[in-house]
DNA sequence: TTGGCCAGCTGGTCAGACCAATTCTAGAAA
DNA sequence: TTTCTAGAATTGGTCTGACCAGCTGGCCAA
């Protein structure tokens, strides 16, 4: 038959040919291959959409639509007029999982209860864990809230911080991933709620200090059942406190 | 000449035209909007490419390059020569949750230990939550892990079943989708164990039997605190047993 | 009614063109 | 020589029109 690209077929294995469904997907694992194999680490510079044309001999089509989702979970960067760069460690599994958890965002319930169960436990592993310099950074947000009991934006940015901190003196990456997401879901809920009573924030903000100490000082001791105790105190007051400015 | 073409405009028309700095992601977050609403739910089959072009008033590639990040997270499924459709429910957050946690499969305690906080929680969840339904959908799974003690594969799969449907009595979906994803990545890592020495698996599966039995017990006594500890002293053994075949 | 065939749709791919932003470069100004 | 700046070249983002391969549905013959 008139085959345009006949696949040299082997013939001592019948079974062997599978070609890729589509192209843009084929030239996707590779690039994903690439990036967790370490090739391409981050804050490097992709090949251009032109060049990699050339290279795969595909059209620019399948390029972009290979590189679109990887910039849409974060993992790649565009810059117009200057390439395709890998992102930032930091930032390359915030986007896929919050595409993963957020899909339907009537469950406030469940975020908040899901929260309660990463934090409490990640508390009570950070007590086991926490080295001098994570005790150190955990120090230094306890330290900024201090110093902005009366600016609601930078007090709270503090007080994700200090969570995230926490999370990070777990050991443990994957819970770290997971509490920073959800974490950054809560906020804005938490930053929606403030608004609605500003009045209130200082002293909101004090007992909110006053109860990260105790945790801090849990976790300090490698008491694991304190800062278990103090953060699962911390979050049920402040989650109640919140609810109530609702009303 | 080089005018963009007519925004075909309609209100009630859940398609509305585009505004944004990149035209893709502006029509990729009104899919999204129009998912996560429900105005688009799973089953349903998109207006054609070139239709939904004229709606939006953009080029095919923009609606194509908005379309190729939710079809690579498995929101969307497109088949060739009959449209795009919203996937199934299941699916929807599987691949999302895998590209986020999944990024470096270096850190296998990680895994174990996320794995043993989230799933000790849901047993006491359910404990407190589990409706008929889910009572009878968990006995299910026991009722099929009896019938194949000797059968590895489908011994397996009711035992992955069986803590699904705990996840599910929880009436968390967001922990139901956060155990779905890493008991899936766990579920490879036993079965590599397993063929390494199958002529001990209908023992551990005997007393793994065993174990989930005593974990259906408390939930169906709904005594949380007993199906927390039963839990944790199955994943403990479990890890343990799978653990010490490496060797 | 049944079976098969074909026209028309759909997603996947390609090529060429234009835009706006960035980066590079060479010549002018100091 | 060094510095500055105006083009020129490059890059990602978008549009258009075209073609392919697979699916769908309806028409027609048996």
């Amino acid at each position: 038959m008139n085959e345009p690209n006949a696949p040299a077929e082997n013939p001592s294995d019948p079974f062997q040919p599978i070609e890729r469904a589509t192209v843009s997907d084929a030239i996707l694992d590779q690039l994903r291959g690439l990036i967790a194999g370490g090739t391409l680490k981050p804050g490097d510079r992709l090949p251009s959409e032109r060049d990699l044309c050339k290279r795969f001999g595909v059209g620019r089509t399948s390029v972009r639509e290979a590189l679109k989702p990887l910039i849409t979970l974060g993992i790649l960067e565009g810059r117009i007029g200057s390439g395709t760069y890998v992102a930032t460690e930091a930032g390359q599994f915030q986007k896929p999982l919050q595409w993963g958890l957020l899909g339907d965002l009537q469950s406030q319930d469940d975020l908040v209860e899901t929260r309660h169960m990463l934090e409490t436990n990640a508390a009570h592993w950070a007590a086991q864990r926490a080295g001098p310099d994570n005790l150190a950074a955990i120090a230094a947000t306890l330290q900024g809230m201090a110093e902005h009991l009366d600016e609601p934006g930078q007090f709270q940015e503090f007080d994700a911080n200090f969570h995230f901190e926490i999370a990070r003196a777990t050991q443990n990456k994957m819970l770290y991933r997971l509490i920073n997401v959800i974490r950054g879901q809560i906020q804005t809920w938490i930053g929606e709620r403030l608004t609605l009573s500003p009045e209130r924030t200082e002293s909101l903000a004090r007992t909110s200090l006053e109860q990260h100490r105790e945790i801090f000082a849990a976790i300090q001791d490698q008491d694991g059942a304190a800062a278990r105790a103090a953060m699962d105190h911390h979050i049920q007051t402040a989650t109640r406190d919140l609810q109530k400015i609702a009303k």
